[in-house]
DNA sequence: CCTTAGATGTTGACACTGTAAGCAGCCCGC
DNA sequence: GCGGGCTGCTTACAGTGTCAACATCTAAGG
């Protein structure tokens, strides 16, 4: 039951901001959508662009850490609403390829929110930033679950959650060049690419 | 007396401390090793563990990405000494795997160290910081040259890249569990499992 | 030998960050 | 009407990266 009260009273009073903590988390991603980098989302920065203080944002959120995973969580919501557009817009096999490059050119367009949700390391992942992207990772699983049989399912949606998260990550990166770096188009089509290839031969 | 101590670069002698600059790489690299976070690498922090002053790196490197960039250069130097060992412990795609292994598992023995190579977006990343990391990829892309006639041996050891890095990433960025974060051994076999698996069947 | 120019390391300061304490305005139930 | 409890603000402190000016030591030249 946590803060889900007046939703929306925009003609509020100067003092009390009508829901500061759903403008706090948009103004973070609104940071990270014009700087692809999650060091310059700032506590005090997204304070500032939410027009309040700097310890305001700590009635809302215990720490920056807890910030930063409300504004991850929406990026794992957004990528999952990605994944699910991109598999009803084909069939079979080629549902699976078309998940695939949503997901890279999703991390192609917003790389400071790809970096955000994924590259933790600050203490724990709390358990909603989890849920939320087992939720996304779900819609891949699901597809993978209706090509191949059983037990295999597994291992070969986790072989292909690698691939396109390798190449997510080796995109926005810069390791493999500047020019599929800006063109998430181009990134999808790598991954769908990479995604058909058949393995090495014996 | 000859102030050089073997290293072709010139005026590089040493003065006060020694060797501050390859000091200040090695507390770098000593203070990501126990941290798994890049942001804990900070400079005050790295000259300090050298036990100089804070503005004392500044006569060896421009600013603080100039000292992180040294430092991945050196994981990168690292990363491909572990690939080609591995390389030479199997013969023919079992020497892929073996790499694909001892790629994981130097990100988790080492995920600071890791995260840092990669994960740029701190402006461009330099040129030596480039030539390292193709050094590096060089080693799988060669084994991978020998295993797949042509053409399509460029996409083929782009797709083993894709593989071992995603899986690097999501394992140290605690996407698959606690228990394989904390195994370099159960990562990297992990690793050898999925670049085994046969593609989705028609 | 002494001198001197330049490379190397230090101190102080500034703007920035995250965050702990305490104060002030606003709303709602009594 | 009024007090309690959210909510937001101000102040302060420790930490960071970096600029400027200063101190020190080394290596070369006479």
């Amino acid at each position: 039951m946590s803060t889900s009260k007046g939703e929306a009273n925009p003609s509020k009073g100067s003092y009390h901001h009508g829901d500061l903590r759903e403008a706090l988390v948009a103004a973070g991603l609104s940071i990270l959508e014009e700087g692809g980098d999650p060091a310059s989302l700032g506590l005090r920065e997204t304070a500032r662009r939410a027009g309040v203080s700097a310890m305001a944002p700590y009635r809302h959120f215990p720490d920056k850490d807890a910030l930063l995973a409300a504004v991850a969580i929406v990026g794992f919501e957004r990528l999952r609403a990605a994944l699910e557009a991109a598999d009803r817009g084909g069939a079979g096999r080629e549902a699976l390829y078309a998940q695939g490059a949503a997901y890279v050119a999703f991390a192609c367009a917003q790389p400071g929110l790809f970096r955000l949700m994924f590259g933790g390391a600050r203490s724990e992942r709390p358990q909603a930033l989890c849920e939320a992207s087992a939720a996304a990772y779900a819609v891949l699983a699901e597809r993978v679950a209706t090509l191949v049989p059983g037990a295999a399912a597994a291992d070969e949606a986790l072989r292909s959650w690698a691939i396109v998260h390798g190449i997510a990550a080796l995109v926005i990166d810069g390791l493999l060049g500047e020019a599929v770096r800006t063109d998430p188009q181009a990134a999808a089509a790598l991954a769908s690419r990479l995604l058909r290839l058949e393995p090495i031969p014996a």
